[in-house]
RNA sequence: ACUCGGGUACGCAAACAGGCAAAGCGACUUGUUUUAGAAACAAGUGUUUGCGGGUUCGACUCCCGCCCUGAGUACCA
């Protein structure tokens, strides 16, 4: 076997790793531990795409030389099963979705044990297992019995909430109701869209203009009883945390802008008779700022207090609860009509025509607390019902958005901060109320507090708002409450029992007491129901939407405990659920009687690396962090975070594409000359449609920035590497890939492309490069000239290094040791190239020195490394084999050259021993014959000397 | 619009706590050898780091402005 044939050799290696577990975890942590997680896949039905094996590989190859280097590692694989795809095809082909599900598994296990991938696959987990959902369920339990005590800043069990006197002495179904409010799980009316039609709720993606993507049927935004994760309560931690895990700033700042944490104040605007302001404002110096507004009050978030002498309206959402109340009889028509039809958009078509401000009057006006004006209150979609309050005073002077709406309905614009002379704003103008100034300031027309600084007048006006119990300074997120029930087959059913009206239910009639228990320990998992007929939707009645659960037979929807009979909960956790506690379960993925055990989680955790794709930057990561942070608060973990070091790896796009413009006639158009028409079509200068064709690479030139239509260098062509995508037909298979070049060579590939984080564009040429280079490996060790036997190449031998082979050998080991640590792998593949390039010309090879080059390429390239590592006469395999070392001392060169620069520019180079000192490298660069004449008649004003860099004389 | 990346040879890239610009791979050229195709080996080719200014003895690297490009966010009061 004379060449290098990875189809042959790889298969090989893989039975050998699988057949002596040779990546088992060791039950018990010697010497450092890694703890190296890859984002587990969803197993789509279409297989591993090319992006999966690069965060893949880049974790493996970190895993492989850490065992090398003695570290305890555990390197599992998984998979995030649930979703709605599976569904997608149980409704298509009336498959269940575990069954599709288990068959797509398998697929991906083939293909990454195709990949060489070094996971204990003894630990592989799905979050479909049902030993898997029953720790889900558990932990929804905990969440369930969780309520948030905002004075010790932590998570606490139900029990210990406290109970005012009054709650109790209305009953126990009051100090119920009063529990759940505080629950961090917990059942509230959420706004969605909702197609009466399809009897469903639909993604905000899945509504175009106000209908539905699929049909074009109406959709209105409504409320539905949903379960929500009260993750608001942790804003705070969550965003303090980061300043203590090792992920780029870039990601931090992603995940804090998502938290959005803003401070300012919460101001009760007065809506009650008019004759009553005075009573209330003595009444309110009572009794402080109540925690929940009545009726009498319209209740604002604002950041900038200081500017309330210039709110001179104010807004509410079209869905505030006090649109009713406030409408005059006179509005009444037209705020319905526009209430209406701000609920039939979505909230993305709000965003489309966010330019233009709409709104209607209500007929009512509050009272301004601080100067006891009126003011009209508007209903105005820009307005958003989820964030603060739904209500907002508005100061159109100061306000970019109020001032678009008071310039559209002609309000008073009143400017009540001027700006610092440094500002570039035009007072004259800002003072008629022709434009807006948003910055800080110094105060005016604010009565008293005229002349004083922004940041003081907030802290004064706080204080006084709070003093006469109208207002109080107060914290809001831009992060919402988790929205956590999906009315989906395919997901972890709640393990949460509704009481029914026993009653009734004996009548044959359903009615919720109101009463919510969570189904206890011992009898978890709820697993999910037999169905017959996936195709079925359930019948609401009265067009409620129901959710396919309630299609399960009587005996699973309406179990009876204690005699008292109960309604499942018939919504199920969406996707992210499982993904949130995966990395704890694979430590300990078999234990039965906890889901993980204390002892194991304070050895591994945290995860040492995480790799994954950007898509999770956000939310994955808030979430998984979220019920990490209630686990420790409950204490059932010991770790505050659960990902220590997060790298993002970059999307590898298809190959390069060029792409031409044709015109009706089949003329080329320059891309320079096209335009897109409002459909963003393309069109050219006079408004003719225009089609895309694709170019052949080899049809096209460079020239200067762009590149042109060889045929016609006039004609700019467009280019440009794209997604992957199945529409675009530039998906590229791994199947295929390790068909033609080999696993070893995709692996190596994908590191090679390019930095890890970056994006990149894929090319088969590339590819075939770096097969190139494994070839090179091979014929550096192995006789390719035997076609019998596998032999070792004549050169390889037992030699003595020359200076040389040592010195390259030992630059080598460090190179690619230090890269390895800094996820650097395309430039340690570079010097792993350089070494092959040097030793390929040296007619003697020790083969002590090819052993340790072995070593150090195994982790990137696995099967081949073990396959000539064999070769060189080792019976076991090298993946515990130690790390090759290296001596910093051999790794330096007898001489250097360094350049002597005058004036900053190289005039010459000179020889010289490293380390040489400043002195007599100044002596000898001036000794050089060249740099003597140029410093002939000239004065040496200063003299740099980097040691081991560079001379510079700076001469005139 | 905002935020964060990125712009180095024909393509992908390396160097950046300021100090020899282009390591490595592909592409391209030539030669040698074997050849049905191809492959292997050897020797070569390429340019001033998007544009303009500044700081410095010295700038791909730092600062300011602009252009192009990718990604994310989207009325958060």
């Amino acid at each position: 076997m004379p060449r290098y044939n990875p189809q042959d050799i790889e298969p090989r290696w893989q039975k050998y790793w699988d057949e002596n577990h040779t990546f088992k975890t060791p039950d018990k942590i010697s010497g450092e531990k890694l703890y190296a997680l890859d984002m587990f896949p969803y197993p789509s039905g279409d297989g591993l795409h090319v992006g999966h094996p690069e965060g893949y590989t880049a974790t493996d190859i970190i895993a492989r030389q850490a065992r090398m280097a003695g570290k305890s590692v555990l390197h599992p694989m998984g998979f995030d099963a649930f979703g709605l795809p599976a569904e997608e095809y149980a409704i298509k082909t009336n498959t269940p979705p575990r069954v599709s599900t288990e068959r797509n598994i398998e697929n991906f296990v083939r293909q990454l044990k195709m990949l060489g991938f070094s996971y204990d696959w003894q630990r592989q987990i799905s979050t479909t297992d049902i030993d898997y959902v029953r720790w889900t369920q558990w932990i929804f339990t905990v969440l369930f019995d969780t309520w948030y005590d905002n004075d010790r800043q932590k998570g606490r069990p139900i029990s210990a909430l406290p109970i005012p006197d009054d709650v109790r002495a209305e009953g126990a179904d009051a100090v119920r109701q009063y529990q759940d409010d505080f629950r961090l799980a917990y059942q509230s009316e959420a706004l969605v869209n909702w197609c009466p039609k399809l009897r469903t709720v639909l993604a905000n993606e899945e509504v175009v203009d106000g209908k539905s993507e699929v049909g074009g049927h109406p959709v209105v935004r409504k409320p539905l009883r949903q379960w929500m994760l009260r993750i608001t309560a942790y804003a705070d931690r969550l965003e303090q945390d980061l300043d203590g895990v090792d992920w780029s700033e870039g990601i931090k700042k992603l995940q804090r802008d998502w938290i959005g944490r803003s401070t300012g104040a919460e101001v009760d605007f007065y809506i009650g008779a008019a004759d009553g302001v005075d009573a209330w404002k003595a009444a309110r110096a009572q009794s402080g700022f109540p925690r929940k507004p009545a009726d009498d009050v319209l209740r604002v978030y604002t950041t900038r207090p200081d500017t309330l002498y210039g709110a001179t309206y104010m807004v509410i959402a079209p869905e505030h609860a006090a649109v009713g109340r406030l409408t005059t009889a006179d509005q009444k028509e037209a705020v319905t009509t526009y209430v209406d039809a701000a609920a039939a958009k979505s909230d993305r078509d709000r965003q489309d025509d966010k330019s233009k401000k709409t709104g209607v009057f209500t007929g009512s006006y509050a009272i301004n607390p601080v100067n006891e004006k009126p003011v009209p209150v508007w209903i105005a979609d820009y307005v958003l019902a989820t964030y603060g309050t739904g209500a907002i005073m508005a100061v159109p002077a100061h306000d970019t958005r109020d001032f678009e709406f008071a310039k559209t309905f002609g309000i008073d614009i009143v400017p009540v901060v001027s700006p610092p002379a440094t500002a570039d704003v035009d007072v004259q103008k800002l003072a008629a109320g022709e434009v807006c100034f948003a910055g800080v300031g110094t105060a005016i027309n604010s009565g008293s507090y005229d002349g004083m600084a922004t940041d003081e007048f907030k802290t004064a006006i706080s204080k006084l708002l709070t003093q006469d119990g109208v207002g109080r300074a107060a914290v809001n997120y831009k992060l919402r409450d988790w929205l956590f029930s999906r009315q989906r087959f395919w997901g972890e059913p709640f393990p949460i029992l509704h009481e029914l009206d026993q009653e009734k239910y004996k009548e044959g009639v359903v009615e919720f007491t109101g009463a919510v228990r969570a189904v206890d320990m011992k009898s978890l998992p709820v697993n999910l129901p037999q169905i017959e007929d996936y195709t079925a939707k359930p019948d609401g009645d009265s067009g409620q939407y129901q959710p396919p659960l309630d299609l399960a037979d009587k005996q699973w929807l309406f179990p009876e405990i204690d005699g008292v009979t109960y309604k499942r909960e018939t919504n199920t956790m969406p996707q992210w659920a499982g993904s949130c506690w995966y990395y704890l379960r694979f430590i300990d993925p078999k234990n039965d009687t906890v889901f993980i055990d204390p002892e194991l989680e304070r050895q591994w955790m945290p995860v040492d690396l995480y790799i994954g794709g950007a898509e999770h930057a956000v939310l994955h990561l808030l979430y998984a962090r979220f019920w990490h942070k209630v686990l420790f608060d409950r204490a059932h973990l010991q770790s505050q975070e659960p990902f220590q070091r997060l790298v993002n790896q970059g999307m590898i796009l298809g190959d390069v594409e060029f792409t031409g413009y044709q015109n009706a006639a089949g003329n080329w158009v320059s891309s320079k000359d096209v335009k897109r028409d409002q459909d963003r079509r393309p069109v050219d200068t006079v408004g003719e449609p225009l089609e895309l064709v694709k170019v052949d690479a080899g049809d096209v030139e460079k020239s200067g920035e762009s590149w042109v239509l060889s045929s016609d260098k006039s004609i700019r062509i467009d280019s440009r590497a794209y997604k992957m995508s199945k529409s675009r037909g530039n998906v590229v298979n791994p199947d295929d890939i390790v068909k033609d070049f080999g696993a070893d060579s995709l692996r190596l590939y994908e590191m090679f492309m390019g930095p890890l984080e970056q994006a990149k564009p894929w090319s088969m040429k590339g590819v075939s490069g770096v097969r190139n280079f494994l070839d090179r490996v091979w014929r550096l060790i192995v006789d390719d000239q035997n076609d019998q036997s596998l032999t070792l190449n004549a050169a390889v031998g037992d030699f003595t290094p020359t200076e040389e082979q040592t010195r390259t050998l030992h630059q080598t080991i460090k190179a690619v040791t230090l890269d390895i640590e800094k996820l650097s792998f395309n430039t340690a593949i570079a010097r792993m190239m350089e070494f092959v390039n040097f030793f390929t010309k040296e007619k003697q090879r020790p083969q002590s020195v090819m052993e340790s080059f072995v070593l150090l390429l195994s982790p990137f390239a696995p099967h081949i490394a073990e396959e000539l590592w064999r070769l060189m006469g080792h019976a076991q395999s090298l993946a515990l084999e130690p790390w090759p070392e290296y001596d910093e001392a051999l790794t330096v060169e007898s001489t250097i050259e360094i350049p002597v620069q005058v004036l900053g520019k190289i005039k010459a180079r000179i020889n010289v021993v490293p380390g040489t000192a400043k002195d007599e490298l100044k002596k000898l660069a001036l000794a050089d014959e060249k740099i003597a004449e140029l410093l002939v008649g000239k004065k040496i004003i200063k003299t740099v000397v980097v040691p081991d860099r560079l001379v510079n004389f700076v001469a005139k």
